[in-house]
RNA sequence: GGAGAGAUGGCCGAGCGGUUGAAGGCGCCUGACUCGAAAUCAGGUUAUGGGGUGACUCAUACGGGGGUUCGAAUCCCUCUCUCUCCGCCA
């Protein structure tokens, strides 16, 4: 959520921020919802206090001995006029606040402005891409070595799923012990967190109220569980209320997680391999920083997700994200893209994003300054990386002429071999 | 699943209808003492929102929501969470 006080002190440039994301802001209905909202909390906060001046004086005369009777009778009525000009203070509030709670964040002056992911400035390049004649793509590879199935996967729960066998399965158990090993050595302290969790948590990294038929949602009775889309959610969501000490911050921390998503409205991408799957694992690096620190605290982040893919000796790319390509919360992205020889182009695998207070004011999630009074920190999180996307990278850019793969150097006592197949 | 206890400020912990935004302690800040430090002494130290250029002022908040009352941290209902004992269980 944006901070209230931006619209109130340069509502223009705000404006001009969100358009340059393709987001109209619908200035009369904010102003209309702002003034309401001051209009009721005026009115009920003068009766409030007329009340309290009242009893005051009641409280007066009883310590006294005197009869306050008269008083009492006056105000007999006070508390049906003060129950109804709350109520309208709570509606007014609630309105004012779920107008905000739907505004996109403002990118940062360094995102180049632009529509779409054409607009994407790619960064830097890392690694030649090896020559491959005719190479195969992950499907067919896994499925001949028999640690990819995708049909059986489907036979349980559908499309979109996958499973891994053999040293398919301790590839992937590989890469997700080697990353959060590794994150960890690099001062990112783990945690393992719950997959599941409530309605405020979503809200409090932004995916909701906007974008609810991305999750899957659980019921126990009437209340609500979401699955997690990315351990973004309850990583960030370790501190929400809380105020942490400024000598606590950067506060760094990676967590391995599955992840759950729906992928409506992504039908018909790809739809072949396991690219794009509704459950995936991740190892998620989130940061918690002052705002001074939070730019370099984002370079950072992702040179940790980059070393990686470097470990790996995968060939990747950074791109910074346009204004028009980030995600609903995000101040600046930087996409890291890993080659993948069979579609003979960069795919993604982590996303690092700056989200400013954004995320901090939602959640309500605060430092304490050296001298001075408690404010919104900001968060930072990014891929490091995603994992099964990471195996893809691994069995494609690893394939040899006949069909085996070639593990990296660095993952070999994980799996415990020098090749697959 | 059954029985009971509890939730108060950065932390611990009193209060159980009206001078309590909240005793006392810890922590922290300022000052005195000191060459300096420790110890000691004195003072200060919640957050959010409204109004005001400002000193300031008003409102709200004692786990969440609702109720009783002129007035609730205090009484009632309800939900959530924590703890203890019993049962079940990976």
């Amino acid at each position: 959520m944006l901070d209230p006080n931006l619209f109130r002190n340069d509502l223009d440039s705000v404006i001009r921020g969100l358009a340059s994301r393709g987001f109209e802001f619908d200035r009369e209905t904010y102003q209309k919802l702002d003034s309401e909202r001051r209009r009721v909390i005026q009115e009920a906060e003068v009766l409030k206090a007329e009340r309290n001046r009242v009893s005051d004086e009641v409280a007066k005369l009883k310590r006294a001995k005197e009869s306050a009777d008269h008083l009492i009778t006056q105000q007999r009525d006070m508390g049906d006029r003060l129950k109804n000009l709350e109520t309208a203070e709570k509606a007014a509030e609630a309105a004012f606040k779920d107008f905000l709670s739907t505004i996109p964040n403002v990118p940062h002056e360094s995102v180049p402005v632009g529509q779409d992911e054409h607009g994407n400035v790619e960064m830097k390049r890392w690694g030649a891409p090896a020559v491959i004649e005719q190479p195969k793509d992950h499907v067919e590879l896994g499925t001949k070595l028999g640690i990819l199935d995708l049909d059986r996967a489907a036979k349980m729960s559908g499309a979109r799923f996958s499973v891994l066998k053999g040293m398919g399965a301790k590839l992937e158990r590989a890469l997700i012990n080697f990353m959060a090993d590794r994150q960890s050595a690099a001062g990112w302290a783990e945690v393992m967190t719950p997959y599941m969790v409530l309605p405020h948590s979503v809200y409090g990294v932004g995916q909701l109220p906007k974008f609810e038929q991305d999750l899957f949602k659980t019921m126990r009775g009437e209340d609500t569980l979401y699955l997690i889309s990315t351990a973004e959610v309850p990583v960030t969501n370790l501190y929400r209320e809380e105020i942490l000490a400024e000598d606590q911050l950067p506060l760094r921390h990676c967590a391995f997680t599955p992840c759950f998503r729906s992928e409506a409205g992504s039908y018909g991408k790809d739809t072949k391999g396991i690219i794009r799957q509704h459950q995936f694992h991740k190892v998620e690096l989130v940061a918690f920083t002052t705002p001074e620190q939070a730019l370099a605290e984002h370079e950072h982040l992702t040179a940790c997700a980059e070393a990686i893919l470097e470990a790996l000796e995968l060939p990747y790319r950074r791109v910074l994200l346009c204004t028009g390509d980030m995600g609903f919360s995000s101040r600046k992205t930087y996409d890291l893209e890993v080659w993948l020889p069979s579609q003979k182009t960069y795919r993604e695998i982590s996303s690092c994003s700056w989200f400013g207070d954004f995320q901090a004011r939602r959640a309500n999630i605060r430092f304490r300054p050296k001298d001075g009074k408690p404010q919104f920190l900001h968060t930072l999180n990014g891929s490091g990386l995603a994992v099964g996307r990471t195996w893809v990278a691994v069995v494609e850019n690893g394939q040899q002429p006949d069909g085996s793969i070639r593990i990296p150097k660095v993952l070999v006592p994980y799996v415990g071999a020098e090749s697959i197949g």
